[in-house]
DNA sequence: ATAGGGTTAG
């Protein structure tokens, strides 16, 4: 007869080793065997998530009175973040005798769901409980600072506070620092930080290259990668995903190419989904749309949808009508409620003339009620976020707004600046295209920005989707003209615009 | 002899 630490150890080893199946088979015959589980088992066995849904152990654990337990209630809490049910999860949370780590676990139940404001509430109320936070305290108060709606100045403070705890030195508080900085458009306080994370471990390496290469900045993330192999640290998948996703936004195609090498013969490892999906995307954008479609021919994985949209984006570079209706029907396919490819598909016709199959694509949105994501961008004034979306006049200060932004319009057309319709999928009339291309997000918090903030002050906008042609060619005109330095992270990389130029130098 | 929270990607 087996007690129940042993079969609590036989479980846990089950489940450490991803091995759920025999886990929970092992769990039911306990229960055949008529041993009761314990505190120990019910943490043990919330972890073999997905197979196991909290609910099904939730009652068991209120009925033997474990709930309150930190030990239990918090793998009780995090099995219901990560099916995404926070508000039970919350509920759980109220119930636990807390200690640090139910409310360091709570904390990263709002950073995944990228909910900065019930993340910095819970740290408050932490600190008016008297509670000493520790190192993952503040590695996931400071995670949930990088969702593209966080305010910069938030994820300061954080840092501010961890400083005078002690932690800023931690690895894991460090890194979350770097990838907070970086995902906020502040590449060179990420830097700051890497720099003086005394010793690092490979994601402290790993975040700065992603960091460099959502910026653009190539070289930077290949030099960090060097630094890396000099001091006999052995880069895995995601360094490679992070290395060559910077050779794919500046179009370093032959640099991406040695990469993959250096990691399949090199390093020996095997490429993942998100290995070929980068490839893919490195050839599309520099319009090799026949070396991307043989990538997606030689890959053992299905392609997913990331795949397809990369190689559509790169055929609206090529105009390949033949190899984007392929691309579309794939990604049409395999998300028939996503707005991408039908939009990415009727730009395509639209710049080839061809009307006929235009209109019928949009036929099909109609018919299958297919709505256009909606485009959202953030701007932060004064230690606060506005949100603007596309066509919005809600802001107090709208009129003003519209009047700044007929006041950019009639500059840049006299600087011989037109409006690029093709980003507009609308069947309108011209005239309504570029009131359409107007009112876009960005460009309504582009213009609250310049009405609101000091001359000197940098401007930073956060949007949802991709920056559109047309908004990239204003930003790049407004910042010459205001003489002002803005940035812009898209739902893909960051745009540094000053002095008339991007960052990106218009590879994007 | 058995337990719960964190970090890197597209």
């Amino acid at each position: 007869m087996h007690s129940v630490v042993s079969w609590t150890a036989a479980i846990s080893g089950c489940v450490q080793n991803h091995d759920l199946v025999r886990g929970i088979d092992l769990f039911r015959r306990m229960i055949i065997a008529g041993v009761k589980p314990n505190d120990f088992t019910y943490s043990v066995i919330l972890g073999a998530h997905p197979l196991v849904r909290p609910n099904e152990v939730h009652a068991q654990v209120i009925k033997t009175n474990y709930e309150t337990l930190p030990t239990v209630g918090t793998a009780l809490l995090d099995a219901y973040v990560r099916i995404g049910a926070i508000n039970v999860a919350r509920v759980v949370f109220n119930m636990i005798d807390k200690d640090i780590v139910a409310w360091s676990a709570m904390l990263s139940g709002y950073a995944r769901i990228e909910d900065t404001e019930g993340a910095v509430r819970t740290y408050m109320q932490l600190g008016e409980e008297g509670i000493c936070p520790n190192e993952y305290t503040y590695s996931s108060v400071i995670n949930a600072c990088t969702g593209p709606a966080a305010a910069a100045e938030q994820g300061k403070q954080l840092h501010a506070c961890s400083i005078k705890w002690g932690y800023s030195c931690a690895l894991c508080v460090s890194s979350a620092l770097v990838t907070m900085y970086a995902k906020r458009g502040n590449i060179d306080s990420a830097y700051k930080v890497f720099c003086r994370q005394r010793e690092r471990d490979l994601v402290s390496w790993n975040s700065m290259i992603s960091g460099y290469a959502q910026h653009g900045h190539a070289r930077k993330a290949f030099e960090v990668f060097d630094e890396m192999e000099r001091r006999m640290i052995r880069p895995d998948g995601i360094t490679f995903v992070g290395i060559i996703s910077a050779c794919t936004h500046t179009g370093m195609v032959e640099q991406g190419e040695k990469y993959y090498s250096m990691m399949v013969d090199h390093y020996r490892i095997t490429p993942t989904m998100e290995h070929y999906s980068c490839m893919v995307d490195l050839y599309s954008r520099a319009g090799m749309l026949e070396k991307a479609t043989s990538v997606i021919a030689s890959m053992p994985f299905q392609a997913s949808a990331t795949v397809w949209r990369s190689v559509l984006a790169g055929c609206r570079l090529k105009r390949n009508l033949e190899i984007s209706k392929l691309a579309a029907e794939k990604l049409i396919s395999l998300q028939p409620d996503h707005s991408a490819a039908y939009t990415l598909l009727s730009n395509i016709y639209a710049a080839a003339g061809k009307w006929k199959e235009k209109s019928e694509i949009r036929k099909l949105m109609d018919e299958r009620k297919v709505k256009k994501e909606a485009g959202y961008s953030w701007i932060e004034v004064k230690k606060k976020t506005y949100t603007f979306l596309a066509g919005d006049s809600s802001h107090p200060l709208s009129d003003r707004i519209n009047e700044k932004l007929r006041e950019l319009l009639s500059l840049l057309k006299d600087m011989g600046y037109r409006p690029d319709t093709d980003y507009v999928l609308h069947d309108v009339e011209e005239e309504y295209k570029e009131a359409i291309l107007w009112r876009h997000s960005e460009k309504l918090a582009l213009a609250f920005g310049l009405i609101s903030t000091p001359q000197e002050a940098v401007i930073r906008i956060e949007k949802n989707l991709r920056v559109c042609g047309d908004c990239h060619t204003v930003f790049k005109l407004i910042a010459k003209i205001v003489r002002r330095e803005v940035i812009v992270g898209d739902s893909n990389r960051f745009h540094h615009f000053k002095g008339g130029s991007c960052s990106c130098g218009d590879y994007w």
